[in-house]
DNA sequence: ACAGGATCCTGGGGGC
DNA sequence: TGCCCCCAGGATCCTG
């Protein structure tokens, strides 16, 4: 679930926290992490000292005095906190690192999706993000080379928003927020979005992922932040989740469909099919067989 | 190469 | 109440 903005948000809250803490001991849950976490990793932290806390993508980076980088993605229920040793555990907690001031950081992680891993060296963490191609973060993606990762492939833009190697952190919802913003339909083949509309969507990608941080992330079953508080930019959701529900700015109904697998939530009348140049493809009722409701008959 | 679908997990909600 | 199906902030395989 937890997207850029709700990334960023552990990490600001988990920064002051954590800098200057050092690590005790380590307990591991009995249930792997998409076998990314390495047990023998467990005795390499007692010790150490945290010296950073930072966010490349929807990966939380924690810096060590030894150079390694102790890095956690959250999948879709991942939570990342700094509790008192006393607080009760919950269920689905898989890692439990101990600090030198009676609390604990602790990863709780209900689906598993998440990983924890930890790199020996910043090095190592620059491999593995140029092995997945990690695109750049949005707020330093240039109009120009923005509009040649859309002109490079057939896909529809939803499709590229979601892709990490074009660019890092941005999930479901921002992409569904963001497209509304621009005026996009979720549909369009990315090749054929105008060099105006290309500039609007990277635009809006910043403007609602800063909107979003400012409301330190949306919330809407799982994520809450480093110390426990949930975000409020589900209140602000212009589209997502809102099928059905008038459009904000023209009251149309909002649709939903399914592309590149995923829910997708927009305007039919704001974000039309047939901007010039922009040939929106495939697009399929979400309606599956059982009387769901599909959003685009009202 | 490329795009879509299945898959990994668990839990919640709705329909019957 | 119970069962079954669908759904969910993600990413990675596999297939055609």
């Amino acid at each position: 679930m937890p997207e850029l903005p709700e990334v960023e948000t552990v990490v600001r809250d988990l920064r002051p926290r954590l800098v200057g803490r050092r690590m005790g001991s380590v307990i591991c849950g009995p249930k792997p992490l998409r076998r990314r976490w390495q047990r023998a990793w467990g005795r390499q932290l007692p010790g150490r000292r945290v010296v950073s806390a930072a966010r490349r993508g929807k990966w939380i980076l924690l810096g060590l005095d030894d150079g390694a980088v102790l890095a956690f993605h959250l999948g879709m229920t991942g939570r990342l906190q700094v509790q008192p040793r006393s607080t009760p555990l919950p269920r689905h907690t898989h890692l439990r690192i101990g600090l030198d001031n009676d609390h604990e950081l602790r990863f709780r992680d209900i689906r598993r999706f998440g990983a924890a891993v930890r790199f020996a060296h910043a090095d190592e963490l620059e491999a593995f993000f140029r092995t997945a191609r990690l695109g750049p973060e949005p707020f330093d993606l240039t109009a120009a080379d923005w509009r040649q990762r859309l002109a490079r492939t057939r896909r529809c833009v939803k499709a590229v928003l979601l892709d990490q190697r074009m660019v890092a952190g941005v999930g479901n919802i921002y992409a569904d927020e963001a497209l509304f913003e621009a005026r996009l339909h979720p549909a369009c083949r990315a090749r054929d979005v105008s060099a105006a509309a290309a500039e609007r969507l990277r635009r809006a990608v910043v403007t609602v992922l800063r909107r979003a941080i400012d409301r330190r992330g949306s919330s809407i079953r799982d994520y809450v932040g480093g110390l426990g508080q949930p975000g409020a930019y589900q209140d602000e959701f212009r589209v997502y989740g809102r099928v059905g529900q008038p459009c904000l700015r023209c009251r149309a109904p909002i649709a939903r469909i399914r592309l590149a697998g995923r829910s997708t939530h927009f305007c039919p009348r704001c974000q039309p099919a047939g901007h010039p140049g922009e040939v929106p493809t495939h697009h399929r009722p979400m309606a599956r067989r059982r009387g769901v409701k599909s959003a685009t008959v009202g």
